[in-house]
RNA sequence: CGCGGGGUGGAGCAGCCAGGUAGCUCGCCGGGCUCAUAACCCGGAGGUCGCAGGUUCAAAUCCUGCCCCCGCUACCA
């Protein structure tokens, strides 16, 4: 039953830095394969870069370094990007990889070109100087580059032709024997559609047109161009032209791609594997596209967001591990959008799923979990009694997710398979709710409240199993305090091998099992995993609040009083100083204080505050001040301490 | 008639292919619990499911027409 599982990402062009588009791709491809693992399947996962053509000459140009120079640096970013996303790749692919790469290329080329599908043509077309490239007809606006309003010149170079519409009637045949070929459904349609209308392509550029790419066999005078040269690739990585055993053991594939690049993927692709013997992927993922807060991602528009300082950003307002953040953004894009649709990167729907999904359901569920068994069961899980009560309809629920996820999985419906997995993890806080184990203890019942406890962690650990496809590091934060350490131990030791982790090792099997954790087990309650990000008050709040201790001595020197505003002026030439006459009951005293602009002198009067009373007297601005009226203070903001009931000034304050 | 996606309570989405109580998350209101990260649980208010017509005992769901929004439009990577 236990298959194989080739995936891939498209190879993304070098003339530019990664972008949260980008990321979005790999992490579906990377979701998908260790789901696949999950499920015991044989995986290996490819992503790479695509890093020939006249863009890549020109922005190199203009980046004022070498071409080569230039794709090193470009391709270490996004080989930078996959270890940032922790993805679990098994391998990365350049186009410019002259040993693994080109040969297979020209492989290609020569079994091609020995099927009769190639031909040289003379092709004329319409090229803007300014673009570096072609124009079509259609582009044109009164008969000008749209773009830079000249007149287009009129090329003509001889080319090699892929005889593409050969293949028409291949490819018919595929689209119908195969409906889920192109995944969703209706870009198979689209694309069964396109098949009629099938024409040559041309493959090749004239050298001195472009030197950047791999040469056509036989033939020095052409360079093998853009898709024939890219699309390779996903044969080049596993052997093809070098170790035939290995390519045979992994192709075909699957390919994740954006939508844009579909019809290269579903109709050119499997063209050129047919003419050259070769068997068509097994199936096309055609993803959508993401806007960012609504908007079109693109470079003009300078809203371009590196995925990992978006996680960064999250970090630092939740207080949570980057690691962490980072599985927080694979989470929001695999939930928030549904596959093959088009989705929007929004901070604030981040944050809203951040504390909702993961800290509020799930993380809090094993922190309101393990301090109870701390308390009762001195940390140690219990011997779990008869099943009673919602027990065994938890249980239900629980034996039967890694099957609904596994199935959604399968139908590419990852966020349907995040939504049944919360649907577990909803039911286990209404079972704790119900069953209360803290009343259990509280009335002796210590037994059923350790089953309680036991079934709640197993419906946790259960969809913890499945959630570590989406959730790499996070779920490891939780097995440790499960009392399972040793999955985040060895994850660190392959990481610091520089290892990609591709996870614990678990299965769905071990999703499938009730009664899996080992009573006896230490559990080990810790920081939440998911500290909510909270929009009034920022992170750093708990560090700042607890100081030293103080003795109950030292506490009752102070001398805090109940007063009132009975008068309140601005100190002239002062920003912010306010001198208020405060009635103490025994005595009326001047108190100078700092409260504008938060608040006016005159809003001061008749308010009831609190004053301590015994503070040095201290001149400030020439005036006396003679104690101090306490005031919340958080990020600028200012609340004036009063009473909740009226008491005479003068009361004590303790 | 260029192609595709979408229009569902205040916001964001699911449901539509295989018609039959309109569901989820956030927000709002009320209640519970007090184990927990102001969390969790229960209840409530709020929708003519873009518009018009048709099929049907029955339509958000099928058919036709229209309106609006967003992408793409192929040798360009």
């Amino acid at each position: 039953m236990a298959g194989r599982f080739y995936v891939t990402t498209a190879i993304d062009y070098v003339n530019a830095t990664p972008h949260i588009g980008h990321a979005y791709e790999k992490i579906l491809a990377d979701v998908l394969a260790r789901y696949h693992r999950l499920a015991g399947e044989e995986v290996f996962f490819l992503t790479g870069t695509d890093e020939h053509g006249q863009n890549i000459v020109n922005a190199a140009a203009q980046a004022q370094e070498a071409v080569q120079a230039f794709v090193d640096r470009n391709a270490a970013a996004f080989q930078q990007l996959c270890r940032d996303l922790n993805l679990s790749n098994d391998d990365f692919i350049r186009t410019t990889d002259r040993q693994r790469h080109w040969p297979a290329v020209q492989e290609i080329w020569r079994r091609v070109a020995a099927a009769g599908d190639l031909y040289k043509k003379h092709y004329r077309a319409l090229y803007c100087v300014q673009c570096e490239a072609f124009v079509t007809l259609s582009e044109l606006v009164d008969g000008r580059c749209p773009r830079h309003r000249t007149e287009p010149q009129v090329v003509e170079e001889e080319n090699y032709f892929f005889r593409l519409s050969r293949y028409r009637e291949h490819l018919r045949r595929l689209f119908e024997e195969r409906p889920d070929f192109v995944v969703p459904e209706s870009r198979h349609a689209e694309m069964r559609q396109l098949v009629d209308t099938l024409e040559d392509v041309s493959v090749s550029r004239p050298v001195e047109k472009l030197s950047w790419g791999i040469p056509v066999p036989e033939d020095t005078g052409h360079v093998i161009y853009v898709w024939f040269d890219a699309l390779t690739n996903y044969i080049s990585a596993i052997g093809f032209a070098r170790d035939e055993e290995r390519f045979r053991t992994w192709w075909p594939a699957h390919h994740v791609i954006g939508k844009d690049i579909n019809r290269f993927h579903s109709l050119l692709w499997p063209a050129m594997l047919l003419s050259a013997g070769l068997e068509p992927p097994r199936q096309v993922l055609v993803h959508g596209f993401l806007t960012l807060e609504g908007q079109k991602i693109s470079k003009t528009l300078g809203n371009v967001v590196d995925p990992v300082a978006v996680a960064r950003e999250l970090a630092q307002r939740s207080g949570a591990e980057l690691e962490v953040c980072v599985d927080a953004v694979r989470y929001f894009l695999v939930r928030e959008v549904p596959f093959g649709q088009d989705g929007d990167f929004s901070r604030v729907q981040l944050v809203a799923r951040f504390n909702a999904d993961l800290a509020n359901d799930y993380g809090n569920l094993l922190n309101r979990t393990l301090p109870l068994v701390e308390r009762y069961f001195h940390g140690y899980l219990p011997e779990p009694g008869p099943e009673e009560g919602g027990d065994g309809e938890l249980r239900h629920l629980a034996e039967g997710l890694a099957e609904v996820v596994w199935e959604a999985v399968q139908r590419c419906d990852l966020s349907r398979a995040l939504f049944s997995v919360w649907q577990l993890l909803g039911a286990a806080n209404r079972y704790l709710d119900r069953e209360a184990p803290w009343n259990l203890h509280r009335s002796g019942q210590r037994e059923r409240a350790g089953t309680v406890l036991v079934n709640t962690l197993e419906a946790l650990r259960v969809a913890t199993v499945l959630l570590e496809p989406v959730l790499p590091t996070a779920t490891l934060k939780v097995w440790s305090q499960l009392s399972y350490p040793e999955f985040e131990e060895r994850a660190r030791q392959v990481r610091e091998r520089g290892e990609s982790y591709r996870g614990t090792g678990l299965r769905l099997e071990d999703a499938r099992r009730w009664r899996w954790l080992r009573p006896g087990r230490r559990v080990r309650p810790g920081p939440p995993v998911f500290p909510r990000v909270e929009e009034a008050r920022p992170p750093r709040v708990e560090e700042e609040a607890v100081q030293q201790t103080l003795s109950l001595e030292e506490f009752r020197k102070l001398d805090l009083r109940v007063g009132r505003v009975v008068e309140a002026r601005r100190v002239p030439g002062t920003d912010k100083l306010i001198e208020a006459r405060v009635d103490l009951g025994s005595e009326v005293r001047t108190i100078v204080t700092g409260l504008v602009p938060e608040y006016q002198a005159d809003e001061l009067v008749g308010k009831t505050i609190v004053v301590v009373a015994n503070l040095e007297p201290r001149r400030v601005r020439g005036v006396e001040s003679r104690g101090m009226l306490l005031a919340a203070e958080w990020d600028g903001r200012l609340s004036l301490v009063t009473l909740d009931r009226e008491l005479p000034p003068g009361a004590r304050v303790s």
